[in-house]
RNA sequence: GUGGUCAUAGCUCAACAGGUAGAGCACCAGGUUGUGAUCCUGGCGGUUGGGGGUUCAAGUCCCCUUGGCCACCCCA
């Protein structure tokens, strides 16, 4: 056993795996910068304060938060999401509005590990401020919608629901608080104490006693005021305009305390999985304000690095891949030649390795067939003294034949292909 | 944080009711007189996660500990 290994809930992401990792990220940069959304980059760390006014009424805050206090005696918290952060970036520079941006990185939560939730684990997502039109509220969701799509999942359902105004939202809890208070003990014990702290959370209670309490609770949509009920009506009335599928969710609520109006969340289609939710995100108009700055809306979402993948794997697409070499240069003459030749082709712009060590030419071998370079690029003692090489295709069945050595690069450059 | 479950070679696993650890794959070498992927032969590889205890004897039983996984909590 290795004298170290990673925390728990911290793991290493190894190739190909990391490879795959970057395509991901690469494919959901093209999706958003095409919709006009420029990448910001946070600190990990951020004054604990920060993060405070996500909401001390939510998990994330009270018991998942990995905090210190630094060397200076400020006290210091690595994010446990994104959200705030880009709200306090806002709030001190001040963009012009509306600001579009998008972010990838890791964020930290202190929780219990298992498969789909780390300590450690990466989003990737967009927030726009400044900007309170329900018709961004769409824009935003289909532009998740279509990062899906490029991914090639299929079994992916939006649900969305409305929050409605703050005054609404909080009317909404003191009705939930007196229900379940009502209901007494017919209501399991561990959701009476999620009761006290936030009476929307116990809407998410997975226990087989509260669903028949659940199912018959006050439903959100009937303390919307006109305002709110009109912003989602829009809302909803501009995904089926993009034929964007949804379920609403009149239980939907999500974790952090923030959110106001619409909110969402995409789900996998795995079954038994407690960890389906994808991704999610909603309006948060009201943190800038919290933060210090201007009274702005602004909405977003964050998407799992990790349970997206996931979910790729249970539908069998986006798969890792290895990167393609065009050549891999095989040297029985000591190793010069391979050094030199490798340098020369990467430099006309192909892909190529090579061995080490100086190893027999049947373990070069091996290491080309293995590498899945196209080519084998083979310098033995006559090819040296003839000034040639020997060109083998690796697939296929084509022949190998001797090329002269100066036009070695041009001979792969104008053969992609086997022969 | 609470409860459950598991931990043997680099990987996937085996070892009857306690009797001093084995296979496949991978890796290395040879068969092949310069040429991989196939085939054959051989080799490397483990203080059975760590520590303690019971026993003549522990991978196997007991305790502690570390980590994974599952459920709850909650969320990505």
């Amino acid at each position: 056993m290795p004298a170290f290994q990673t925390s728990p809930g911290m793991r290493d992401i190894l190739p190909p795996e990391s490879g795959r990792w970057r395509r991901f990220t690469d494919v959901f940069a093209d999706v958003v910068e095409r919709a006009g959304y420029g990448q910001i980059v946070t600190p990990l760390l951020e004054d604990l304060g920060v993060f405070t006014r996500i909401g001390d009424a939510t998990d994330v805050v009270t018991k998942e938060m990995y905090d210190f206090v630094d060397k200076g005696e400020r006290h210091i918290a690595l994010r446990p999401e994104m959200t705030a952060s880009v709200c306090r970036a806002f709030a001190e520079h001040r963009p012009t509005v509306p600001w579009k941006v998008f972010y990838s990185g890791s964020n930290f939560r202190y929780e219990k590990p298992q498969r789909g939730r780390y300590r450690q684990f990466d989003q990737v997502g967009i927030e726009v401020l400044g900007a309170d039109d329900a018709f961004l509220d769409v824009e935003v969701i289909a532009l998740a919608s279509e990062f899906y799509r490029r991914l090639g999942l299929r079994q992916v359902t939006l649900v969305v629901n409305s929050l409605g105004e703050p005054d609404d939202r909080a009317r909404y809890v003191e009705a939930l608080r007196a229900y379940f208070t009502a209901a007494g003990d017919r209501l399991s014990e561990a959701s009476r104490a999620t009761l006290e702290r936030n009476p929307l959370r116990v809407l998410d209670s997975k226990r087989e006693r509260d669903q028949e309490l659940i199912a018959a609770a006050p439903q959100i949509g009937d303390f919307h005021s006109p305002e709110a009920a009109a912003h989602f009506v829009a809302v909803l009335d501009g995904l089926r305009t993009l034929d964007i599928e949804f379920t609403v969710e009149p239980k939907l609520v999500r974790g952090l305390d923030y959110y106001r109006r619409t909110i969402f969340e995409f789900q996998g289609g795995t079954l038994d999985s407690a960890q389906n939710a994808l991704g999610g995100g909603g309006r948060y108009d009201g943190l800038v304000e919290a933060l210090g700055g201007p009274a702005t809306p602004g909405i977003g979402f964050a998407l799992g690095v990790d349970r997206t993948l996931l979910a790729c794997d249970d539908e069998g697409v986006f798969a890792a891949e290895p990167v393609e070499l065009d050549a891999f240069v095989v040297d029985v003459t000591g190793g010069l030649q391979a050094v030199a030749l490798t340098a020369e082709l990467r430099a006309a712009g192909l892909a190529v390795d090579r061995g080490y060590d100086n190893r027999s030419m049947k373990a070069q071998m091996k290491l080309a067939n293995r590498s899945g370079a196209r080519f084998a690029v083979i310098i033995g003692d006559d090819e040296l003294a003839a000034g040639t090489v020997v060109v083998k295709p690796m697939r296929g069945d084509g022949e190998q034949l001797a090329v002269p050595r100066s036009e070695i690069s041009t001979h792969l450059a104008a053969h992609p292909d086997q022969n």
